[in-house]
DNA sequence: TAACCGTGGCT
DNA sequence: TAGCCAAGGTT
């Protein structure tokens, strides 16, 4: 494999085919050299994290157009921005927007570091996101590995190591194909490839530009590349949901600002264990005396456990509360939206 | 270092 | 159906 002819085949690619997503602006989808910016690349970026770009993509829309600079972004209130991350998940990530946003405006006079190094000092900028804003925004010649590289670059070389013990030796491989020129492109170029092509189950070879380069698709195989360890099987945890309303009202709470879903508005819930709640636990669980009835019950996916909630469902007041209108129910966190919702409709 | 941290679409 | 997977970061 020669590294000029693989980089001038994928970005001729690239000139060509690149996605248009609606955080890239100007001419050609932001390429051709326009200046990008530095705002809207991290949001994306940020947004983007462990999400897909059908998922991110009416999230950037709503923030950039209620804010429409990182000034404007860190003079709001946490539970707004919280709110408005409500669904997009992994909540540390609008916590750390914030916080970076104000470090931005209070720490930079309201301009993003424009260095690898600089960026990467901000909460919530990792090494992958620091790379990625430092070479989209600021053409600066950084290598920008994410999950699409990684795959990419395993099956290019054919890297027999499994993930996660391959992470530096990918890291190292793709290094090896960074230059100083269009370093922004080559970045999105191969994740752009990476995402539509160079896909995990079932790569489209016969259009890649790149497959005469391809190590893995030699082998006759590529989709078994990259080599990865068997994974630990979740586990399953039960708990209580409780729906306590009050006319048009429902009864949220504030979750500790860490943890799993930190920050965020809930519904009062009972502690989460493997055994399940029998009805009578359950009522004796109850943020308040009140008529419970069991309505029903919703099952949810977190990263590295399932939950299964009973719902209870009763009239009446509590202490400590924040009665909320059912219509603001959408900025909670998916697990209880779908809770909530579950519960409000089975009026039985 | 390894565990923790969401969600929804796809196969 | 149930696991797999997505532009990872923090502790």
């Amino acid at each position: 494999m020669n590294p000029e002819v693989l980089r001038a085949r994928l970005l001729a690619w690239y000139d060509d085919q690149a996605r248009d997503l609606a955080w890239r602006v100007g001419p050609a989808g932001g390429r051709a050299g326009v200046r990008q910016d530095p705002y809207r690349v991290w949001l994306s970026e940020v947004m983007l994290q462990q999400t897909t770009v059908p998922h991110a993509t009416p999230y950037f829309l709503k923030f950039t157009a209620r804010w429409p600079t990182v000034t404007a972004l860190a003079a709001e209130q946490d539970g707004e921005v919280m709110a408005a991350w409500a669904g997009l998940g992994y909540y540390a990530r609008a916590r750390n927007l914030l916080a970076c946003a104000r470090a931005v405006a209070n720490d930079h006079g309201g301009v993003f570091p424009d260095t690898e190094e600089g960026l990467r000092g901000l909460p919530g900028l990792g090494p992958y996101t620091a790379a990625a804003v430092a070479a989209i925004a600021f053409d600066r010649p950084t290598n920008v590995v994410d999950g699409n590289v990684e795959r990419v670059i395993s099956r290019l070389f054919a890297v027999e190591a499994p993930l996660p013990d391959a992470k530096p030796e990918l890291k190292r491989l793709a290094e090896t194909l960074v230059r100083d020129e269009r370093p922004g492109d080559w970045a999105q170029a191969l994740m752009d490839l990476g995402a539509t092509i160079c896909k995990p189950k079932s790569p489209l070879c016969g259009r890649c530009p790149v497959a005469l380069d391809c190590a893995a698709l030699a082998t006759g195989a590529p989709e078994t590349y990259p080599r990865k360890t068997a994974k630990a099987v979740r586990p399953h945890r039960n708990g209580v949901a409780y729906v306590l309303t009050r006319g048009d009202l429902v009864a949220l709470v504030r979750r500790p600002p860490k943890g799993l879903l930190g920050g965020m508005l809930a519904l009062p819930t009972s502690d989460w264990r493997a055994d399940p709640f029998g009805d009578e636990e359950a009522r004796a669980s109850a943020p308040a005396h009140a008529a419970w009835r069991h309505v029903g019950e919703v099952e949810h996916g977190f990263t590295h456990f399932t939950l299964a909630l009973k719902l209870l469902r009763a009239e009446g007041d509590a202490e400590g509360v924040i009665w909320s209108p059912r219509r603001d129910l959408d900025g909670l966190p998916s697990v209880f939206l779908k809770a909530a919702r579950a519960a409000l409709n089975n009026l039985l």
